[in-house]
RNA sequence: CGGGGCGUAGCGCAGCCCGGUAGCGCACCUGCCUUGGGCGCAGGGGGUCGCAGGUUCGAAUCCUGUCGCCCCGACCA
């Protein structure tokens, strides 16, 4: 491509909204343009990483055996309804209704309509395995959609959908999938984490998630020494229980305005861990009671696992009030059996007495124990784990990191198969229930991972496999006649070896071309100009290591196409 | 949804408090000049100041509403 011609709009200054490095870097780079919060159109440059990433993922599905397909981004939505989504999706989910008042979905996933296709025409077990995937586009409402194309509201995705007779028969495909997502990103020139995860509103039980480590990603893992890594929505922690006490007879407490865990904990002098954190949620139009110990947060994707799935809110004021007689600040489960399905951390020990509101104005209980005052109807792990919580397999201390979500796979098992009734016909002529897996990246995502994880302070560096060109050629002053020459044979030389090659053939002053360059972040840049040549020689420079080579001119293009497919190789392998 | 900030030329911003002919830098166009890290000089084009009402002789500026964008938080009692 000549520098001349293309359509690429770089920017001296940093977009006013933009706050990641990764986001200010693309639309500097002209790859990226805003139209809405959220929603981007990608400019040429931006295009052919989001096409090379694209193409790695496709690769390396196709080495698994799976299959491309394109789904609809617009579905009825008869299909959500029947797997209970339309409800359950909540406010993420795009929704869109055509002239006669019919719904329709504009798909954040797929599994409703790759599951309505397969259903159709899987009948016997010898139809499975099948594994289907697609790359397009994706839509969701995101409740704060921020940072470029880190969290966008339409977004591209690749998404796979598998089939099975068994578990066993699933397992084998996650397992090759996982192999394949670590190819993908080590492909993609990413440094990641494998954690086990939340399943979120996709659903199902075992399921990884791949994270580019950053300190600007939006996930928080733990992990330990002994391998054990997890997203802070699912991390389990060990912890060890403490000596039993003997039962105290419960007595309330006048606590004046003492509301938070703070501030009862103060008051009263006792520790945190004491208390018990009463929140009132609905699942639906049920109402739950959950309760934590004062010193940890509720984790509110556990609860909502720990309940299949359903969207929880929490109860406002006035529901708190009808349902526990108290105001808010004041809720506890003493009093409240039968009334209100109760959930104990199961970190809240029997044999130990507690601090719990009243569920009167500026009332607290003490010595609230449960089995004897509260009647508890499940036990469940409610908390999050927090720095310097030990690691539950080995026992030593979490580390906590940050990292970008690039990736997610999933044993699904028959959670959409059942609703759906996709079935087979099994060797010994039984109808039995698909089992499903799926598995998702986030194709542009990818290209801002890359980013954020590979830049410094004049711009971009793209590993080789996913940059937008190869080389780039630049011309120190592109008038004077021999570097023209000089430049205009290697880039012919280097497009007919299959090099992507980005010449700088503008008139532009040395400065702003290598300005531009380092912003571009092309992994190698041949500079072309008069003091070389002289010597007979051009510069081929690193634009991670800024080391430069002095090449003679005749063996420009050989060295050029021997590091260009060197570092293709490197990475692949 | 709550709190905060911001909407003025393609981009980054000043002007607004204190109403009176809309500015700066970059980018862009023309000419000259220059060519190894965002050259220089001269000339030039481009904005109904987000939108709608209101106050006023007069509104970018004051008031009301509304839309959009960004940040923080999103209920942990």
């Amino acid at each position: 491509m000549r520098l001349s011609q293309a359509f690429l709009p770089t920017l001296k200054e940093d977009p006013a909204d933009a706050e990641l490095v990764s986001h200010k870097l693309m639309v500097r780079a002209g790859m990226l343009r805003k139209h809405a919060a959220g929603i981007y159109s990608l400019l040429p440059i931006g295009w052919r990483v989001t096409r090379k990433v694209a193409q790695i993922v496709r690769e390396e599905m196709d080495r698994t055996g799976a299959q491309e397909v394109l789904l609809p981004i617009m579905m009825p939505s008869e299909l959500w309804k029947e797997t209970g989504r339309w409800e359950k999706y909540g406010k993420e989910l795009f929704r869109q209704r055509d002239r006669h008042d019919r719904d329709y979905v504009l798909g954040p996933t797929h599994e409703e309509a790759i599951t309505d296709l397969v259903r159709n025409h899987v009948r016997s077990y010898r139809d499975l395995p099948q594994n289907l995937y697609q790359i397009g586009v994706k839509f969701r409402d995101e409740i704060r959609p921020r940072f470029g194309l880190m969290r966008a509201r339409e977004f591209l995705m690749k998404d796979a959908y598998s089939f099975h007779v068994d578990d066993a028969q699933l397992h084998e495909t996650y397992e090759r999938m996982h192999a394949a997502y670590t190819t993908i990103f080590r492909r993609c020139g990413l440094t990641f984490v494998v954690v086990e995860a939340d399943s979120g509103a996709i659903g199902g039980d075992v399921n990884h998630e791949f994270m580019v480590t950053a300190d600007s990603g939006e996930a928080e893992i733990f992990a330990s020494g002994c391998g054990y890594a997890a997203s802070a929505e699912s991390a389990k922690f060990a912890w060890t229980p403490q000596a039993e006490e003997p039962a105290a007879p419960m007595a309330e407490r006048e606590t004046p305005e003492k509301r938070t865990v703070e501030e009862v904990a103060a008051f009263l002098d006792v520790s945190a861990d004491r208390l018990l954190k009463s929140l009132v949620f609905y699942a639906e139009e049920e109402p739950i009671l959950a309760i934590v110990p004062g010193n940890r947060e509720l984790n509110e994707a556990k609860l909502a696992r720990h309940l299949g799935g359903a969207p929880l809110r929490l109860a406002t004021a006035p529901e708190i009030e009808r349902l526990t007689g108290g105001p808010l600040g004041f809720t506890g489960p003493v009093g409240l059996a039968g009334k209100i399905r109760t959930i104990v951390d199961a970190t809240i020990q029997e044999g130990r007495n507690y601090v719990a509101g009243g569920n009167r104005k500026d009332l607290h209980l003490q010595n609230v124990r449960l089995g004897r005052d509260v009647v508890v109807s499940e036990r469940a792990d409610l908390t999050t784990a927090k720095a310097g919580d030990r690691c539950p397999r080995c026992g030593e201390v979490m580390v906590v990191s940050r990292g970008i979500e690039v990736g997610h796979v999933f044993k699904l098992g028959t959670k959409y198969s059942e609703s759906m009734a996709a079935r087979f016909l099994d060797a010994e002529g039984t109808e039995r229930t698909i089992v499903m897996g799926c598995y998702g990246i986030g194709v542009t995502r990818i290209v801002a991972a890359a980013i954020e994880q590979s830049n410094d302070e004049n711009g971009i560096i793209w590993p080789m496999p996913i940059a937008p060109y190869h080389v780039h050629v630049v011309p120190v002053n592109f008038k004077e006649s021999r570097t023209r020459d000089t430049a205009e044979d290697l880039y012919k030389a280097l497009m007919s070896a299959g090099i992507e090659v980005l010449l700088d053939d503008r008139d532009e002053r040395p400065g702003a071309k290598f300005k531009d360059a380092d912003l571009l972040g092309i992994p190698l840049r041949v500079t072309i100009g008069e003091k070389g040549l002289a010597d007979g020689i051009v510069e081929l420079r690193d634009r991670k290591t800024s080391a430069v080579a002095r090449v003679p001119v005749g063996d420009a293009a050989t060295a050029v196409i021997a590091r260009v497919r060197e570092a293709l190789t490197t990475a692949t392998s």
